[in-house]
DNA sequence: CCTACCGATCGGTAGG
DNA sequence: CCTACCGATCGGTAGG
């Protein structure tokens, strides 16, 4: 406990301990981001960084959430007032595709997590699954409005589409992250028109 | 050193070390397989694990070494006869997602190390870039034969389809590890003909 | 390739 | 949110 706080200072503490967990799991892997670690570089001990989250498991799964959240707030929300279909599908993929590229790295993050987690079943696995399954939801709403529209070939294999487009997507993490290639976000986006724009036959 | 042991028993025990080293590192990750862990896997003491590496870190060059021969010999050189262009580059794909498919993980491994230590600086990170800019440097070679046989427009953008190939391996890795769906090699296959099989106007 | 051991660090707790 | 501490495990070494 922390008698000598208030409420809001408590949250304010949470935050700067998910704040700092995130950042140093993108260097170290959430595994690698010990309490010792994370105690160091906040100027904390590890009894103030552990405490406000119980185990260190908890505190995974706080930040993951968190990463979800910054995602979702970065990538998603400017979109939300914007008509469902391609138009839309596109600007959410170039809008993670520069986010990937900011220094900010939620997405990145939890594609990290997923590969690390994989083989590993429980709660993190858990959580990473269905932040990439609401992706998966958006993807596959925006694109079946498509098909309503006709922005799309009445026979395209939507399931199809997703793969190839989350395909891109995890290309573009690599390119990023272990190439450190500037030109990836606009491969990216080049890739992801190739996918959804209808190809106009002469 | 092992007085008591041949040459080739010593080489014996080596290939056992890699080959627990490699299964335990699909589930826990490279940095997950501890020394103690594996001592206590192979019923050796830690000293004996350690032994014909040195250190733990030239213990993880080894393997990954061993992952790229296993995924070269499987994947690769099956394919050592036929002729260069988007045949044989369609059926090197297939091999590999037919390899993710079985309980082989070698290729699965790599993709995994590549995201573990994608921010670490160092002979662990250069070594998986080693072994994916050899698979580039594969692809990018058959994409040049097919080009020069007019397998392929003559305006494709080679960088852009060796990226979106990328993207469709990841995806097909992300398919088998984290989400067990066993559509993916099919699915991953056809994405592969898509993009490789020109498109016959009609 | 084993035993025995090293200092350092792990996640976590008791108590304030 | 801190100090002080717990048993367990870390990578690695000395010596045989």
């Amino acid at each position: 406990m922390s008698p000598r706080k208030s409420a809001a200072d408590a949250a304010a503490t949470r935050a700067r301990i998910l704040d700092r967990t995130l950042a140093l799991a993108v260097v170290h892997g959430l595994e690698g981001v010990t309490i010792g670690l994370l105690a160091e570089d906040l100027g904390m001990s590890k009894a103030g960084v552990v405490g406000p989250f119980g185990t260190k498991e908890e505190l995974h799964l706080a930040v993951l959430d968190e990463a979800a959240e910054r995602f979702r707030a970065e990538v998603l929300a400017p979109l939300a007032g914007a008509r469902p279909g391609t138009g839309r599908l596109v600007r959410a993929h170039d809008a993670w595709f520069a986010y990937m590229a900011s220094d900010r790295h939620a997405g990145c993050f939890l594609a990290a997590v997923a590969a690390e987690f994989d083989a590993r079943p429980g709660p993190v696995r858990d959580r990473v699954r269905e932040a990439f399954a609401r992706w998966d939801a958006f993807v596959l709403a925006e694109l079946r409005a498509a098909l309503d529209a006709a922005e799309l070939p009445p026979d395209t294999d939507l399931d199809q589409l997703r793969f190839e487009l989350r395909g891109i997507t995890l290309a573009a993490d690599q390119g990023v992250q272990l190439w450190h290639d500037p030109e990836t976000p606009a491969r990216a986006g080049r890739a992801v028109r190739r996918l959804l724009t209808p190809r106009r036959l002469p």
